[in-house]
RNA sequence: GGGAGCUUAGCUCAGCUGGUUCAGAGCACCUGCCUUACAAGCAGGGGGUCACUGGUUCGAAUCCAGUAGUUCCCA
């Protein structure tokens, strides 16, 4: 068979999975197995794959194909969220290239532009994650703005509002004037800034005096309505009542007291604006201010600014420093480092806005959510996770779930204009409603109006495990019933809160059950020197480029090579290039298996036999080691295992172990043996390296239609004999011996040795054959008395010698004893003061005390082969 | 300002209920090899006061306290 030196990823990728996709594999339906199911945390539909999709889904895929090779019935459900703010701002530029402005649209005409886009350009990603060789059920793809999803969202607010736990109220909102909505408190980064604080002094009503306050935001003393001091701060005690006047807009505000004002901050006196600060707002509503917004969305000033209406907060920030500078009332300017919050969305700087919005009560929630993975019904992966997430939802605020944008699911809120309003699914519902609640059966289409706003998009997502299962519409269908409660969620610790808490709380809401029994939380994909990867730095690499460079499989067990839970991972090329090169590996070791000439005559050596056993035992020890691994979620152990065993107890020692002569035949006994050996190893691999594996099958035997690995049954642990693993451990302690022997005294591989063993109980050893073979030995001898013109090494206290012809270097030879005999003196000496303490003795457990004495005896041992040696020397 | 985590080899990290799985792995590095499956390779090798200080214990990388550095989350 010519099977090419190289392996090459790209044209077996495209054959396998077109394959797989024909052969409808990754699809499923409920039966009468167990389900294993994952739902793919929805990329947002405008985004593209990066190095953390490339991660995540890496880890699902694996999930996903080891439980259907366990022969569960796996289920992995792809799909994108709507990604309100991101779309829509795409659209937004889309028509503004088209000279067209969102304002001048009707709401369904952009819908229309939106669905286009969306048709278009939306979810590129998931057609990526065919290449990465993702398993996904393509046939179940859900999209948040689906009928079925949507409704379930409508449904979702309908009822929520229904039980009492949606409300709408005025609150002090995070606004980002870009996107002109209001956003939620999560999706506010909070950065450091290097600002300026200003000092700026108010004259008392009908004084000469002057009260000095402190501010970064100068531009905000226009919507000023009062100034706080701490009520025990004497410097101020006598202002306290008193009125001063607003710089510049000459308002007079009265100077009140509260015990909210850090005395050591600024000057100790605070400037009250409640209309753009969250803890003036507050004290606002206590002390009764007026409340004066002088925003308009887009974060320039309106005309109740009285001045610079038109221009924005920033320019007016600069403008209104020179003319209180001006007016005499500017005392100082200092540096100051503050926080300063973000849209995680459009990096605009948030304002704080006062606004109606429709919020969703979490307390009641959180209560049972928090208590299922406090009990570990849900766990965390890893469990430190816990306490991030405990300590929200032990903090946990209401959730606004308005957001000012057209893209999304509209609110079925209906409006009277008597201010009063219904909640329903549809219009005409909402009419019939209002006739009744206001006892207006003449009441009009026309005389409501329904809320202009869309839900926030993690109110889609938060029902996801349901609503792909379309189970909030029809909570007792099939596919639900089956499949809810999904398996295992992988994700970013970066979501915790927006979604995976939220899920928790409406799969506990909705099905009374925990939506997911496993949370694996993965680490952060960074560049080499600790930054996130990101589309604004330009330091991540392409993922198809990289696929393309070494092979979806070896860009997979790049990922998954230094990625353990929850740890950040710092990216480097040299990884997926290992990937790569195990491939390679992998299909030599193919090359050679399918080179060998059977010849059906030939009876198995003893070496190959001895071989075959101790790598079944090998293997099955791995296979317990992998499976540890899986339950504990430490993917790439598991991986790391898997490699192992293939690179190094396969290749490097069974293969060279069974390996006939040049050009000779094997026999059958061996070769089947192999083959088997060498399908379950592929088996194994497959959840990681799916490709390379299944085209190894495929080459391995003439497989009959459907007997594909991906289909194929995964090795289970059974037992092995640990005693075979350790004989044959002292069998690789002899080859290495005689290695580093040939090595240092300069003796070709293809000169035969001969071994002579002394005489002891440990002179025995069942893998000889073995040894003779590795070592290329003429045979091992077992003889009472040192023979001469040998040299000697030891391995435990057995003595080995070899002939040789040459004179030995009796000085290196004395030296190297001695340090040998220096250190196990050393050693022994440290065992004994442990033996001789009585407390040791009498306190440790009895199994310790053994293994303590086993030490004694063995380094005795040791050091009285090598005293024998030094005096043979001397 | 509040909370959580981390610190083990040059790098990235394992190390469970304290004791031969206790000082480990992979990569990197060094030395020999183009030995007929594989130089994308083979065979060997070096390398760590387990952040620091104290405590508990017969015994501490492991448990406790403090210190330093660092990362993340929340406000």
């Amino acid at each position: 068979m010519e099977i090419p030196s190289k392996y090459n990823p790209a044209t077996t990728e495209d054959k396998w999975y077109s394959y797989w996709l024909e052969k409808n594999y990754f699809h499923s339906e409920p039966d009468e197995r167990e389900p294993y199911t994952i739902v793919i945390p929805p990329p947002n539909v405008t985004g593209v794959l990066h190095m953390g999709h490339m991660l995540n889904n890496t880890l699902q895929d694996v999930l996903v194909r080891r439980a259907r090779m366990q022969g569960k019935n796996a289920c992995w459900v792809p799909g994108t969220d709507h990604a309100s703010i991101a779309t829509e701002a795409k659209v937004v530029n889309k028509l503004k290239q088209e000279d067209i402005d969102k304002d001048d649209l009707s709401r369904e005409e952009f819908m229309r532009h939106a669905w286009e886009w969306k048709e278009k350009h939306g979810g590129i990603i998931l057609e990526q994650l065919k290449k990465l060789g993702a398993s996904c059920d393509w046939e179940r793809t859900r999209f948040t703005m689906d009928e079925a999803l949507y409704e379930s969202v409508i449904d979702t607010f309908i009822d929520l509002y229904e039980k009492g736990l949606i409300y709408r109220g005025v609150r002090m909102v995070n606004w980002d004037p870009q996107a002109q909505t209001a956003v939620s408190d999560e999706e506010v980064i909070h950065k450091e800034l290097q600002s300026k604080l200003y000092y700026l002094r108010y004259r008392v009503e009908g004084e000469e005096d002057f009260l000095t306050i402190a501010t970064t935001r100068p531009e905000t003393i226009l919507g000023d309505t009062a100034v706080c001091v701490h009520p025990e701060d004497e410097r101020f005690k006598d202002f306290v009542g008193k009125k001063v006047i607003v710089p510049l807009v000459n308002r007079p505000v009265p100077v009140i007291a509260d015990e909210y004002v850090d005395r050591e901050f600024g000057t100790g006196a605070l400037k009250i604006t409640p209309a753009h600060d969250i803890h003036d707002y507050e004290i606002g509503i206590k002390h009764h201010l007026e409340s004066i917004d002088i925003f308009n969305d887009d974060g320039t000033l309106n005309e109740r600014a009285q001045l610079y209406t038109g221009k924005d907060r920033f320019a007016v920030r600069e403008e209104i420093v020179a003319d209180l500078k001006a007016a005499d009332n500017l005392v100082k300017v200092e540096d100051y480092v503050n926080s300063v919050g973000f849209s995680e969305r459009t990096d605009a700087v948030i304002e704080p806005k006062l606004s109606m919005q429709w919020f969703l009560k979490m307390k009641e929630m959180a209560r049972p959510a928090l208590e299922v993975v406090e009990k570990n019904e849900i766990k965390f992966h890893p469990a430190k996770f816990k306490n991030t997430y405990r300590h929200w939802m032990e903090n946990v605020r209401d959730w606004n779930i308005s957001r000012q944008l057209w893209w999304g699911q509209r609110i079925p809120v209906y409006y009277h204009s008597n201010g009063e309003f219904v909640v329903a699914k549809t219009a005409e519902e909402a009419l019939e409603k209002a006739r009744k609640q206001f006892n207006q059966p003449d009441l009009q289409p026309s005389d409501l109006k329904q809320d202009e706003d869309v839900m926030d998009t993690w109110f889609s997502s938060w029902l996801w495990p349901i609503s792909v299962f379309d189970g909030i519409r029809f909570p007792e269908n099939e596919e639900i019933k089956y499949y809810y409660p999904t398996n295992d969620l992988v994700t970013g610790p970066d979501i915790i809160f927006f979604w995976v808490a939220r899920m928790v709380m409406a799969g506990l809401e909705y099905r009374k059950e925990i939506p997911f029994k496993n949370v694996y939380f993965t680490g952060i994909v960074r560049d080499k020197i600790g930054r996130k990867m990101s589309k604004t730095l330009g330091n991540s690499p392409d993922p198809l480029a990289l696929i393309k460079k070494h092979g979806a499989d070896g860009v997979r067990v790049g990922m998954l090579l230094t990625a353990p839970a929850g740890n950040d991972l710092p990216f480097d090329e040299g990884l997926c290039e290992q990937g790569r090169n195990f491939s390679n590996k992998i299909w030599n070791a193919l090359r050679l298996v399918k080179g060998w000439e059977v010849d059906a005559s030939l009876e198995a050596p003893e070496h190959s036999k001895l071989a075959i056993s101790w790598f079944e035992d090998k293997m099955g020890e791995t296979i317990a080691a992998i499976e540890k691994n899986f339950i504990h979620y430490r993917i790439s152990d598991a991986l790391m295992a898997t490699y192992k065993l293939i690179w190094d107890d396969f290749c490097s020692w069974y293969l060279e172990m069974v390996k006939p002569a040049y050009q000779q035949p094997i026999d059958a006994f061996t070769l089947e043996k192999t083959l088997g050996l060498f399908e379950k190893l592929m088996k194994i691999l497959h959840p990681f390296m799916p490709f390379i594996t299944e085209e190894i099958w495929h080459l391995l035997r003439d497989r009959d239609t459907g007997d594909d690995i991906i289909v194929a049954s995964m090795p289970v642990a059974g037992d092995f004999d640990r005693k075979n693993l350790k004989a044959f451990e002292r069998a690789e302690q002899i080859i290495i011996a005689i290695r580093n022997l040939r090595k240092e005294k300069n003796i070709a591989f293809k000169e035969k040795l001969k071994l002579t063993v002394k005489a002891g109980e440990n002179s025995n050893c069942k893998f000889y054959p073995v040894v003779i073979k590795l070592g290329n030995l003429s045979d091992v001898e077992i003889v009472s008395e040192r023979p001469d013109g040998v040299i000697v090494f030891t391995v435990g206290s057995q003595e080995f010698y070899v002939p040789l012809s040459e004179s030995v270097d009796v000085v290196a030879e004395i030296k190297k004893i001695e340090d040998e005999l220096k250190y196990t003196n050393g050693f022994l000496k440290s065992v004994q003061k442990k033996l001789s303490n009585e407390r040791f003795v009498n306190n440790a457990p009895a199994t310790v005390v053994k293994k303590e004495q086993q030490k004694q005896a063995d380094a005795e041992a040791r050091i009285k082969v090598l005293e024998e040696q030094l005096k043979g020397l001397k």
